[in-house]
DNA sequence: TATGAATGAGTCTTCATTCAT
DNA sequence: AATGAATGAAGACTCATTCAT
């Protein structure tokens, strides 16, 4: 009841904002982008549908205020120092092991992005958004082994890439449990360096 | 004046039919299942919306039968008994050589099939249709591995499933031109069988 | 295969017309007009959907003519001499067995015919048929008892004409069973001639 | 630039919501249920399709709570303690001419029960409606006249709501002008108590 | 800023009707 | 006369979006 500052404004914004980013986020996973409707994030986020529209343009926006939450928490993630550092095998063993930990953790955001990315075909907009994050990863995998002096550093790093990613379908969308552990030592310790 | 033969009917019947099933597959895997509508697909077909009702009882049954014609496309090919003659290193590249190849000329389909995988979740249908072919897909090159005497043969398919698919979807989704010969040899060679 | 007379053609024209009439008429009386559908009388009639309309110009007309060969099947019914026999109270006796026994062999054709009457309100060309129906019977009814001296002959007429209907409607729609015998009898003996 | 309260909320959609039930009974009523779309009721109402389905989740549903309002107008005509009163042959002259004057002010709900009962073959919530409601009526009747010691009360009891329900259809359904109060004391004077 | 009633284009689906053969 | 493939208007229903308050 009492009057509240400019601040206190912004911050209960921010603060519903994110509310609203984060329900959809789930609900988005969850459904589908498209199953998923904007009356369902409403009543999910105990307000009103209209509301929604002070927040976001559009349903298209809004999923795209998704994503860069996304992947802004994703990013933090990897900004971690601790992974920079050892030798090119074991920088790679902590890069898996870390990627595989999200997908058990973040597990609703990967599953949206897998379905995002599979949709890209049709989609300038995803299209803009996601191929720029996969390639930068190429690149950042490649400079990786290749910094660190291992032969063959972009093959490796396109086959790399494609068993972390090909992993992670499976284990999202096949298989319940996933030996995470082992996988990513079998192939660190056997097939990348044997 | 006189009648149309059942012949006639049935060689009308058949055409349309498969068109409806190449436009129907096209749009499913660019736009996924849920953003093409019926009426788009008639648009596509040059037919009225009607029509699509007389060859699929529902915008569902479309889908499966999308999928059963992508998977008899799909199983042929693999049953050539080329694939199974040599060792296992010989039959792994034969195998990856021509899974990679049907990317390449059925990259309809198997767009689509990535696209669905990801929506699996929410249907029970689909679930039923994709969880047991991934895995006896895993279950058959364990054996090939197996079979073959390599050892840790479990990890190693596990590896190279996630790998194949993960590369699948890289080529689908980001890289317009994929190096598949080269990856396929070095994971072969260098990888797997160094 | 051997060349038909104009004859026999007129002659399977007319089967043809007849099954289909009657296919209609189940039909329609079993689930009504409006949710029963060309196809389902063509495939019930084991004919082709096109064949319904060499017969009939429309579903509409359809409707009409079997309207019309269920008012001649029920005219016939009641154009017994035997009827006209007796008293005016023996009369009126036979004239409601005949009716109600009608109800019971006949009952899908009276459904029919009552789910119509309900809906004359909306259609010109249903109230063109019954209108006159249902008051010419209240005429014969008046002139029954009328030329028989009995009192009050249009009231009556009335009270009776309404009892047969409403008896008929509880019979069809509410009661598997109905003592048609007791209440005719009663009727007649007890609160026509007391 | 203050939102709307609650109770303005309420209010507008009280009102909307018994605009269209209202307007909705005399489309059913007048061309039935099945051939009156939704799009026709909007526009009768003079509001858009979706509005309807934010107050009622299907056309059945709507069609149950037009029943529901028709119902509970038609129990509290017949809830007055006025109509207990006198002995059976009084109360029968009130309860018959309470009937009748209902049917020519909710003339437009009889019509609709009316065209639902001949319906009902093929609704298992229309019998579960109606059935009872039927029933009942002639158990009261039933009662009314066991009570008071009138003999023979069940076959009077059917044969007066016989002629309640088929006199009702004729009103409706034939003849514009009903001469009830006629009808009425013949019925009971002549015909039940001479 | 917040509300939720209202809109209307769009969804899947049905079906009376037409028509080439 | 007969077939059934094709049409397309119409049906019930959904939902992103707008807007008065």
């Amino acid at each position: 009841m009492s009057p509240k500052t400019p601040d206190q404004f912004q911050e209960i914004r921010e603060k519903s904002r994110e509310h609203l980013l984060v329900v959809s986020m789930r609900l988005f996973a969850l459904n589908g982008y498209q199953a998923t409707s904007i009356s369902q994030i409403a009543k999910e986020a105990g307000v009103a549908k209209g509301a929604l529209y002070h927040y976001f343009d559009s349903k298209e926006t809004l999923l795209e205020e998704v994503i860069k939450l996304g992947l802004t928490n994703i990013q933090e993630l990897f900004n971690d120092e601790e992974l920079k550092s050892g030798d090119a095998k074991e920088q790679l063993r902590k890069l898996m092991q870390k990627t595989f930990k999200s997908m058990e953790t973040d597990k609703e955001f990967w599953s949206l992005y897998a379905s995002l990315i599979t949709q890209m075909r049709g989609s300038e907009k995803l299209k803009e958004i996601f191929r720029p994050l996969v390639i930068s990863t190429f690149d950042m995998l490649t400079n990786l082994l290749e910094s660190n002096g291992v032969p063959d550093a972009r093959m490796r790093a396109l086959s790399i890439g494609g068993m972390i990613d090909g992993v992670a379908l499976h284990y999202m969308y096949v298989m319940e449990e996933y030996p995470f552990e082992e996988v990513t030592n079998y192939i660190i310790d056997k097939m990348l360096f044997p």
